[in-house]
DNA sequence: AGATTTCTGATTTACGTACATCAGAAATTC
DNA sequence: GAATTTCTGATGTACGTAAATCAGAAATCT
């Protein structure tokens, strides 16, 4: 049987209660005792009962989410799994509160997390804009002893503890190799479409596709950046008019959301068995266009690890207790049609 | 605050006795009654704390593992796993067995199965050679009512109930798609090594690879499948062979362990960079050959997922609980030099 | 109606930890 | 050596559930 308080206070010879002081080191105990009490926790090689603890307890951490609104699928899941552990949250001991703000609006994302420091809560979640009043505003949290943790875009001049997103630049990498090699032996020239160059998720894959694209395939011609701003109409517009302007389009990386635009625009030109078209996330619609062929590749960060880390680490930093970082790392996924997992996404 | 049984009680006019009767369907409740208490629970949105129910019961579960031995290290890292699992044993109530068996020995495994059933366990997790004996072993197992999982290799005919592991089927199609795509314009046979064709996962690799390279590469030349024993040393020398004998050769798929075989012999070949080689498992040996440029992708399943699922799914057995199954699906991943996770794997 | 069986209530103990209170012992200060 | 301060022990309650016991009520059978 694993060893309890009691076999502690037993083993160093003291009462429970200095036991207790020691453990949660509260204050009255004299160094000698403080020793001996240690010592009798190591040999037995004790390890707090931490669900018994947390009922002894019985915290609750209030936590804020702020993620933008729109009409793209990922953000959607994403808000479908905080609502999840929102469910959760009588049994993770968990208080969500959800704050949607308009999509690449600085001003609008700074004042969320302003509003969500009146709310005093033990840790808030942010997807990230990279501007300066976000960062302030970010600050502002952690001088008030708030918990912060970046979801999906990062926010690298900030004091943010922590980042629940995959490596951008490794993912754009990714795309770059494997856009490189599936056209190997093809001539043409390959699309960029992003959402906007203000996140940056967003910059940092293209960083990583173009330099991987530079090394796998040296003479490949790129087409200057667009930004359909993660809106299908948007991207379907943007893209229909480079499909019809350039002859020889080879390939499509779209790093951002905006899938269903994408693969109307495919569709409608009927290219999409002719085009490399590689995108990222994971949805019903990227999900069938991946299966139908038209897609030929998918980049994915799956949300709810995304999640659910950002509340473990969250709740973590709340206690002060350190973070198992090779735990915390989100990986990127790559999908091809063969891959698929069964259930809907 | 969120409802305790206290407030069922109250709320559904009953005792506390008879609430924990019908949360615990223990006979000795009325119809109407019952219906009473379920519908305080219902409108009350009831859940039971899981922490405090399994403080109270102080129940553990006895599991047994059973793993192959061998040089290989993906099987290694599995035991590496279990061993993981082991330490936090005392966290989640379970009492860990581990029982090592000679590699592709049905009659050992078979034996060891027997053995297992000695200790009357709560459950059984088996990485399954696919023959009639373990068939039967397994299923005297559930006979008695110990609940079984396959781990990594499954057993289908068997009674087991689950499977921990990945789909094999779609691993080798993903292979496949990748080595078609990978090798376009380029002339030349593809090799194939496996470990044994005596194990499930392995025959369904080769299915799911020989299916999507007829698709994605119609007249791609396949050569022989040799069969390396997931031994190092046996694989290098099968594969240098034919490196050596086959001028033409583009590609090889090593569908089981040994990796450092398949390097190895690419390596002193010279071939490196020249042959499209395609393994599974991330370890130390194939994670370097990966960034190095000698393997140009990995599959990979993760076994640590696949211990905890394991675990989850026996417990839940254990208790007469259904499992979700859409949680307890192991996915494929896959891995290019620009994806690598950060940490040695 | 009486005996029996089946249900229900009341109460208690336990799980392992947290936390508070109070009294007494030990160490420190003057 | 007395007064103070600091430490330690003893004890009890709480968290939410499980599980056992015993007594009494209700339903069923004879």
């Amino acid at each position: 049987m694993r060893p309890t308080v009691h076999d502690i206070a037993a083993k160093a010879g003291v009462s429970l209660a200095t036991v207790d002081r020691v453990l949660n080191n509260r204050p009255g105990v004299r160094g000698v005792t403080r020793d001996k009490v240690e010592r009798a926790i190591t040999t037995l090689g004790y390890v707090r009962d931490v669900a018994a603890a947390n009922l002894a307890k019985s915290r609750i951490y209030p936590l804020v989410f702020i993620l933008p609104e729109g009409d793209n699928t990922f953000m959607r899941g994403l808000a479908a799994e905080v609502e999840a552990a929102k469910v959760r949250s009588a049994i993770e001991r968990t208080a969500i509160t959800m704050l949607s703000v308009p999509a690449f609006d600085r001003a609008a994302l700074a004042a969320a997390l302003e509003k969500a420091r009146t709310l005093a809560p033990a840790g808030v979640a942010v997807v990230a804009i990279d501007a300066p009043e976000v960062v302030a505003a970010v600050d502002r949290l952690r001088e008030d002893g708030i918990a912060v943790v970046t979801l999906v875009s990062d926010l690298p001049g900030s004091s943010r503890d922590h980042f629940a997103g995959v490596d951008n630049i490794a993912a754009g990498r990714t795309a770059g190799t494997l856009m490189g090699r599936f056209l190997s032996g093809r001539e043409g020239s390959v699309a960029i479409v992003a959402g906007a160059m203000l996140v940056r998720d967003h910059r940092d894959r293209l960083e990583g596709f173009s330099a991987a694209m530079a090394e796998s395939a040296p003479g490949r011609r790129l087409l200057p950046v667009v930004e359909g701003h993660d809106d299908p109409a948007e991207v379907e517009k943007l893209l229909s008019g480079l499909v019809a302007d350039h002859a020889d389009l080879a390939g499509i990386y779209s790093l951002g959301a905006g899938n269903r635009g994408l693969i109307a625009a495919l569709e409608k030109a009927g290219r999409q068995a002719d085009i490399c078209a590689i995108a990222h996330e994971l949805t019903p619609h990227s999900r069938a266009a991946l299966a139908s062929g038209t897609l030929d590749a998918l980049l994915n960060q799956d949300a709810g690890h995304e999640v659910r880390s950002a509340i473990r680490v969250l709740k973590a930093r709340a206690d002060g207790l350190a973070v198992i970082g090779a735990q915390e790392r989100i990986r990127i996924e790559i999908f091809l049609r063969d891959n698929l997992p069964v259930e809907p996404a």
